[in-house]
DNA sequence: AGATACTATATTGTCGACAATTATTTATTG
DNA sequence: CAATAAATAATTGTCGACAATATAGTATCT
């Protein structure tokens, strides 16, 4: 589940997905610039969707471009990191919010059994950070939300940029325990239908999480 | 100052603006769709641009495309309207909150003159609902975050789509005199740098404002 | 006549080439 | 030698043509 693989069907969409990943991973360094035609021999694809994917990638706040002069990877910084967490506190807040006005009661019992089962890798001494896990939790709410721009925004933009700073922060976590528990807390207020609870919890979660990757900055 | 008159260098960049503002001002009809060759001749530019043009109107969600079958302009919805005030909410109290606390005093100075010739225009019979005042207001407090992708966001696609649903509902409205006085007052708790306060009043002014919409929509 | 298979048309996706702009190197001058 | 100007190279912006896919229309069969 971890990639929804949604339907890449044009080469174009192929390439954006690609590259994307790249760059998130750390493959295309932070920062560099990107060369259209060199994209384009590398990725075996022609300069006209190399540079589809790029505005994509614009779009997506991991490239910025500037008219006849290029396009450069964002550089990672505290700011950067402060700015993005200050919109995933505002977005994740209100789809918490939303999530326990129209999360279906199928959906709030799915979302238990995924903390049922990131408790089971907890409880071992097995308790390294589980990413994928984390992943998914927030992706549920945001789905849960029922709201295409939270959707879109999250999905398409935020989390991307998440991940990036996570992957080259070389993230890896403490904070098992205590960010499970709060999962458990926003997954209970929803399932009591208490909007205003879940998304006072989760703007408080993301601030924590925030705390507690930004000291591994410079 | 109504609009930003950013460098469109590119005859792609002016194309994107010009098609978006037919959009919005629905001189392109909502759910129509847009057959790239035709839009080529009518905007007179290659078809290559008119597809980038295309795809940032996506990504502003003013356009819907899928693979291989075309791109088409966005329905205007009830759901639609609600699903933008509530990303409105969420955003612009954000950006309140943001804006309590990185104001400058010097941009705090200016809100506070810009309402006082809003005021002008108010207190006069001349109460037409100013929308550009209205707008301008709303602007300041985006770009008084200092945080760029709550800018970018907010005006690069919301603000979009807000006014292509106020045209095309043919808002015109009362609600000046209290929209007014809530301006007046989130404004005051930014001057206070009372961040919450005025992530609190500036959620009210966006929900109170959906109210007075929705009722025009079928 | 209605449904299916096939053909033709239109539209989108992809490509390579040319034009315009920017960056780099070389030449020139004080 | 430093600084400016001119020429060259590299890169981005734009275009028209071809390929692949989807839509519309026509013919065929039961």
């Amino acid at each position: 589940m971890s990639i929804p693989a949604e339907a890449l069907v044009t080469s174009s969409d192929r390439t954006f997905a690609a590259i994307r990943a790249d760059i998130v991973n750390g493959v295309i360094t932070a920062g560099s610039k990107l060369n259209e035609t060199e994209l384009s021999t590398k990725y075996e694809v022609s300069r006209a969707i190399i540079r589809e994917s790029i505005n994509k990638l614009v779009n997506a706040n991991l490239v910025e471009r500037k008219a006849n002069i290029g396009a450069k990877v964002v550089t990672l910084s505290h700011q950067g990191l402060i700015q993005l967490y200050q919109v995933r506190e505002s977005l994740e807040g209100m789809a918490a919010r939303l999530a326990a006005k129209n999360m279906t009661d199928d959906e709030i019992q799915q979302l238990q059994h995924l903390l049922d089962e990131h408790f089971e890798g907890v409880k071992g001494t097995e308790s390294y950070y589980q990413e994928a896990g984390d992943v998914d939790f927030h992706y549920r709410i945001a789905l849960g939300s029922h709201n295409q721009h939270l959707i879109a925004m999250l999905m398409d933009s935020i989390y991307h940029l998440v991940r990036m700073y996570r992957v080259q922060l070389g993230m890896a976590g403490p904070r098992v325990t205590t960010a499970f528990s709060e999962h458990q807390h926003i997954a209970k207020a929803i399932a009591n239908r208490d909007p205003e609870l879940a998304e006072l919890l989760m703007r408080r979660h993301i601030t924590y999480s925030m705390t507690n990757i930004k000291p591994k900055l410079v």
